[in-house]
DNA sequence: GGGTTCATTGTTAGACTATAACAGATACTG
DNA sequence: CAGTATCTGTTATAGTCTAACAATGAACCC
């Protein structure tokens, strides 16, 4: 697999087992390095993140945080994706108002672009950054971006040829 | 004014009464090319959502509708949204869960790029369009682009000074 | 014109997403 | 081990959106 098509793997045959499990120690390696606690109630939604490449909301994430005994209103599960989404282990697809694992490995919060199969949710990440394009439109104005949302809705092969 | 700032008018001094009487008489004359039906409900939404380059909530639009006896209740507002994005005179910023009107004058839903600025929420469309940039990764594992997202969310000139 | 068909409107009700505010528990720091 | 900051759990509520149905109105055909 090249950097291009590695990114996609939520669209590709993988081994998952293994992709989670990086993912987990990947996160515990950095928040070790970067003094952040993942907390068991923060490990447990990563987790849950982490089990498939499709987005989840914050109330499926609840429910599973409620199964582990981390208490079941709202914010626990919103405070955790906020710990999540600002250390850039997870992101927040827009277009669904749902959260996914980030595969990209990058340090901290990230600009990515994402491919969200409507049908499945399952995310890919890419490392598209579609900053340096608008750079020169944005300063004309006095624009300062911050943070940039890019998102590809469509359909994953999968999906495709099941409603063919 | 060339067409790249052009664009980016919310940002920049302009004629705002002309800007907004343009636009809505190109919807106007857009819907009887068309064969759409311009009603008062979505002419209401339409002159609403033009008054300003920041966008609305349906809410916020809703009250209008409302006042303009157009009835009271979610749906009058969704629906008016619906049709006005549906055929490319209004777009949903999906970071804002708010609605702007259109500013490119496209025939149609037409893929653009936002710049949103998070103090104000006025919106800036460009016609940036990253689909190329992604077609050759999302060939590679047959995933089919239908829609795209591109936001950038930041601080306007003005924002940024009264901060300051 | 009368009748059919389809799009639009208005309403009720409820689903889904998210945050403010506060009290109590836990972990780091000197 | 006292002080501080952070994290957890809770209540309550704000904000966004849609399904479903009845009623109205426009378009069309004969």
């Amino acid at each position: 697999m090249n950097p291009s098509t590695e990114d996609l793997r939520a669209f590709a045959a993988h081994d998952h087992a293994r992709c989670r499990a990086r993912a987990l120690a990947a996160a515990q390696e950095r928040c070790r390095a970067r003094r952040l606690r993942l907390t068991p109630a923060r490990f447990c939604a990563l987790e849950a993140l982490l089990e498939s490449h499709r987005a989840m909301t914050a109330y499926e994430l609840l429910d599973r945080l409620r199964d582990a005994g981390h208490g079941g209103q709202p914010p626990v599960a919103y405070r955790a994706l906020g710990f999540l989404v600002d250390n850039g282990f997870a992101h927040r697809i827009e277009r669904l108002g749902a959260y996914v694992a980030c595969t990209a490995g990058a340090e901290g919060a990230h600009p990515a672009a994402f491919m969200v199969c409507r049908a499945c949710r399952a995310v890919a990440e890419t490392a598209l950054d579609v900053g340096p394009d608008l750079a020169e439109r944005t300063a004309a104005v006095g624009f300062a971006p911050e943070r940039t949302v890019v998102e590809v809705e469509g359909l994953c092969a999968r999906c495709a040829a099941a409603r063919a």
